[in-house]
DNA sequence: TTGACAAAAATGAACATTCATTCTAAATTA
DNA sequence: TAATTTAGAATGAATGTTCATTTTTGTCAA
């Protein structure tokens, strides 16, 4: 061995090793195309290893749920602790979003676009998680304290977030080739505001009643 | 075989009672947990029979993919070719949307909750099919008439649909336990209306005068 | 500092199982 | 009788998992 090579170029601890080479495997083809001899040369490590660490493909898998899922959770109670008004806060849980979507895409991916049920044994689905109940929660605040039209909370957190969350599927799918970031502006301003031009020429109040 | 024997209790041609059976399989394991065998067994048909039809698994898949899809392009030109205004067109879309959802919920998860890409080859995410973007053209005419804010296409078809195809998730999820139908007039209100009550402490029609 | 040794971690060939597919014979139909 | 369709056992490739072996790491006495 060489005097001068150079340290290990990867000392990253092998567990952390063998998550990205999965996280970005599942992503690309989806969980049940990959193998786990294929993380095992993407992550470059021994089959034992994966085996030792996480006892398995879906052990795997799991790790990655459980630790993107707390990542997400921090970013939620991050922003719902910020001084802001609920409608603020809304906005700047999808405008990180967005930005995670450009910069760490695999994250979102993975949370967002993957259906867990099929791969997780006995994981309920994504939208009951914690974040996103919490995220529910906040727009029943919203509702009580008259900051929000209200109405069922299912339905308005659907449409507070719902045009975010299709924005972000169809700029994973390739179909949106601008950074999400670029749309931000016109995304909160719809969603709020709503999508119906009132009747020009005639007075709100008067075209409004149905 | 005895004279008396039934008449063929279930004289469905074969490729149907295969598609049907592998549907059902498919949307509620998903494609990797099934194998050819299951849907052999539920189908009550030969392996033989199913590649003779349709060549294989993902042959299959390929199958009921073409056909929803057609099922849903033509419910799309049926509202489209419908003599209402671009607005009822989106809400009368999210209707039978709706609708889908409660009585053949199997078509709607699998068009519009499975990730194609990942078991059939070569096919472009479903949000780029010819349903959506009729859709999204809908969308884009009601813009330029005036009849709708205008916003970047995309935004404006997410922000109009967004709502909808959320609470589709949720209630396939089992998120929601209420039949969207019920949904669908809170639903229509906020995403044309907006989320936002304009401040003011006023009434609301009084506040609205944007 | 060196060497011996025990504990822990990593390795990867071998194994066992699953499952898509093939193929020939039997059944059905024309 | 010929042609077509169906049946299902057999096949083999893919892949999740195990485990005996090797390598590394940490400890301590000389």
């Amino acid at each position: 061995m060489p005097y001068l090579s150079r340290p290990d170029p990867d000392p990253k601890p092998m567990d952390c090793r063998i998550l990205t080479a999965a996280l970005k495997l599942f992503v690309n083809h989806g969980y049940h195309n990959v193998s786990v001899h294929d993380v095992q040369k993407l992550a470059d490590v021994s089959i034992g290893s994966i085996y030792k660490h996480f006892g398995g493909k879906e052990g795997i898998a799991k790790a990655l749920h459980e630790r993107l899922l707390v990542e997400m959770n921090e970013m939620v109670d991050s922003v719902i602790a910020q001084d802001l008004t609920i409608i603020e806060k809304c906005n700047h849980i999808i405008e990180l979003l967005f930005e995670y979507t450009e910069t760490r895409c695999e994250i979102i991916a993975f949370i967002l676009h993957a259906n867990h049920t099929e791969f997780i044994s006995s994981k309920p689905p994504i939208c009951s998680a914690e974040p996103f109940q919490k995220i529910r929660d906040m727009v029943q605040l919203g509702m009580d304290s008259g900051e929000i039209q209200s109405y069922d909370c299912l339905v308005a957190a659907s449409v507070i977030f719902g045009g975010a969350f299709r924005l972000i599927h169809m700029r994973l799918d390739g179909l949106i080739d601008r950074p999400l970031p670029e749309l931000y502006d016109q995304l909160i301003d719809a969603t709020w505001k709503g999508m119906k031009i009132e009747d020009d020429s005639v007075p709100q109040k008067l075209a409004s009643n149905e």
